[in-house]
DNA sequence: ACATATAAAATTGCATACAATGAGATTGTG
DNA sequence: CACAATCTCATTGTATGCAATTTTATATGT
C-alpha cells in the first residue's frame, strides 16, 4: 500500500478542487453587488458574447448539463435577464436570449475581472502557465 | 467596457473551476467501487492519515465548513467507516475516529491515485508546476 | 406512412458548498 | 463568582452538480 501517495498533500486533484473553490468563493462580494452566484456569472458571460445560444451549446461551453442549467436558467429568468423560448424551427431547443436588463447587467460584471486579478499572489507569466496546463487537461475531457 | 477581459477564454478562474470538477468527475467509477463520493473521500485520506481529528481541524484541512461536513460525517458513520463522539474534555468538539471498516478501506482506495494519474495529459513535471501555483494561490486564502 | 432511433430539455434523487443563525460549552475578565 | 465573549458544532435555506430517467420532438430506415 503506497502510504505517501495517498496522502491529501500529494495529490493533485485536491488543490485543483480546493483552490477553484476559494477562487470562486473570492468572487462572491463583487457578484452580491450586481446578484449574481457565480454559475450564473459564467452563463451571462456566454450570452454576452453569444446574445442567443441553446442550452445544449451552453452547456458544452461551461461544462454543464441540462440538470444544471434548466434551474439556473428559470432563476436567470426570474431575475430579469434572460428570456427562455422554444426554438420554432426545432421545438426541441430552448433559446436563451438576454434581455435589456441583462444586456446592461455586462457594464458592471466587467469591471470584476480586473479586481479579481489583482488579489491573486501570482505574476501575470504565472497565470498563462496555470491558464495553459488547465486547458491542457481540460481539452483532454 | 473591456470587451475582450470578460470573455470566458480570457478569465484564469473558469479553466479553474471547469477543470476542477472534470477531474473530481474522473474519479468517481473508482470511488464508485469503494463507495465514497471524492468529498468523502478526500475526509478520509486525513483520517488514514490522523487516526482522529475534530470537525474543525478536519475542516481547515479540507476547506470546508460544519455545514457541509457534519451531514458527510453522518453520512460516512451510517456507512460504519467512522464514529462521532463528544470530547469529554471539551464537550464543545466532536472527535472523528476510523472504524475497522473505515481502516479496511485504505488499502483499496491507496489504488486510486496511480489510475488518476495515468489518464491526465500532463507530465510528472507538469504536475508540479502546476501544484505549486494551486498551493501559492491557496495558501494566500 | 410508420415504427424505431436519436436528440434536447426537463425532472428526480442525492450529495455537496456555503452564508447565516442557533445552541451549548468554555474561557477570560472584572 | 458572574457574565460577556468566544468557540465548536449543528441547523436552515439557497444554489449548484451530476447520474439516471422521462418527455417531447425530430430524423431515419423500410
Amino acid at each position: 500500500m503506497d502510504n505517501e501517495r495517498l496522502k491529501l498533500k500529494n495529490q493533485l486533484c485536491f488543490p485543483l478542487y480546493a483552490c477553484a473553490k476559494e477562487v470562486v468563493r473570492s468572487y462572491k462580494p463583487y457578484l452580491d453587488e450586481i446578484g449574481l452566484t457565480y454559475t450564473q456569472y459564467i452563463a451571462m458571460m456566454v450570452l454576452w458574447e453569444h446574445e442567443t445560444i441553446n442550452v445544449k451549446t451552453l452547456g458544452e461551453y461551461l461544462y454543464l448539463d441540462s440538470g444544471t442549467l434548466t434551474p439556473l436558467l428559470k432563476r436567470l429568468e426570474s431575475a430579469g435577464f434572460i428570456e427562455r423560448n422554444r426554438d420554432l424551427n426545432d421545438e426541441r431547443n430552448v433559446i436563451i436570449k438576454l434581455t435589456l436588463k441583462g444586456e446592461a447587467l455586462k457594464q458592471p460584471a466587467s469591471m470584476i475581472p480586473e479586481k479579481i486579478q489583482k488579489c491573486l499572489p501570482i505574476t501575470q507569466n504565472e497565470a498563462e502557465i496555470l491558464y495553459k496546463l488547465l486547458y491542457k487537461i481540460l481539452d483532454n475531457k
